[in-house]
DNA sequence: GTCTATATATCGATAGAC
DNA sequence: GTCTATCGATATATAGAC
């Protein structure tokens, strides 16, 4: 995808444009984002060159920088983009049922997570440059972690007979201990060192906070 | 606190720990890798020069290139050195005692870390260059993480009273739960958007693993 | 061993043709 | 808007003096 027959002029698009001029411009933009994702989030931030972008891409360096001010916008609004995507799959679901089952499927969804490529290396990424771009971090806990967290909170609060004392805090533990399962086994390839089923963890987990 | 065991339960992994790079340092070489340490663990692999690292460090660059091979190598000593070094101060202290005292004390230990900056960065960092130096990632894992699960889980089997099922996916959600709350509250910014008291989160896991 | 100076490659960002 | 070509800065790594 990144040349053009050379013998073929791109004459044919040289007039009858007007909105697909704008429609073709946004998805150049699009275009750009999708290949800047792949390589950004495989790669990271600092050793991802704008050539190579580009490349990825199928367009040129300048086309980059027409959309984007700089190498900092153009990372900022990829890792925006993904964020707020995952955002809208994490609760397409409602928060309803009898506690041991709708804790399991909260569980097992959140941990399925774990096979999503595109989902590790974001979060890989937002923890690598989270001191160069502490505003992603911060964009990051506000669209991931925070709704997330309050959503189980306010479960645990509808269903005393649960007997949670700290809503909010067996919250960051249930979310908590399934994200670092998440980051140890995939991230630090604890599965190849001390290999865990997800099941056991899940089990136990909700064994604890349901006291089954 | 009490000498690290090197003959202990860690004996059939230490083949994967080189030490010797470690008994043989000359203070030249002490001197490259505490300098190179404060500017790799604070701004990561990839940002960090040699330039940066001879500054840092007091020495001329071709100084760093006679006791190391590249810049790579320089990293995987640096890391191995800290990684170690967190080793051998995570297992001063044995696990005996009563079951609730003893865990809110390691829980309470283990979140001391949250404080130690140069803790923090290194988590940071070997997250941040896992896909890069996967070697560095299994050597966290083999040094940190799996030792720490091992004990614990030998602890719970030890107090059936406790009547925990499965002790190894418990352990894991135990440090878990701990490692994503330093994760989220230092590293993904959570303590300025939803911050929380660590004594509650030690309290409720206490709470759910103790059946208090 | 340790330093200064430098070779060589690649980076982010821009200029100018069309 | 999109391309090719290039600039200035900076990177890793090395050569040679002492």
């Amino acid at each position: 995808m990144a040349q053009f027959p050379t013998g073929e002029p791109l004459a044919e698009q040289s007039e009858s444009i007007n909105l697909d001029n704008i429609r073709s411009a946004s998805s150049k933009r699009e275009q750009i984002l999708q290949g800047a994702t792949r390589v950004f989030l495989s790669h990271g931030y600092a050793p991802t060159s704008m050539d190579r972008v580009a490349t990825e891409a199928g367009v040129s360096k300048q086309t980059i920088y027409s959309h984007f001010q700089d190498k900092e916008g153009l990372f900022s609004a990829l890792i925006e983009r993904v964020t707020i995507r995952q955002l809208q799959e994490e609760f397409g679901t409602e928060l309803q049922g009898e506690p041991v089952q709708l804790l399991t499927r909260i569980a097992h969804s959140f941990l399925k997570k774990m096979d999503d490529i595109e989902y590790v290396n974001l979060l890989r990424v937002v923890v690598a440059e989270s001191a160069r771009f502490p505003e992603l971090a911060e964009l990051y806990t506000k669209t991931v972690i925070q709704p997330g967290s309050q959503c189980l909170s306010a479960y645990f609060r509808s269903h005393p007979e649960l007997e949670i004392k700290d809503p909010e805090a067996t919250a960051y533990i249930f979310f908590g201990s399934l994200a670092s399962f998440i980051l140890s086994q995939q991230i630090l390839l604890a599965k190849q060192i001390m290999p865990m089923e997800r099941g056991r963890i899940v089990e136990s987990l909700i064994k604890l906070v349901c006291h089954g």
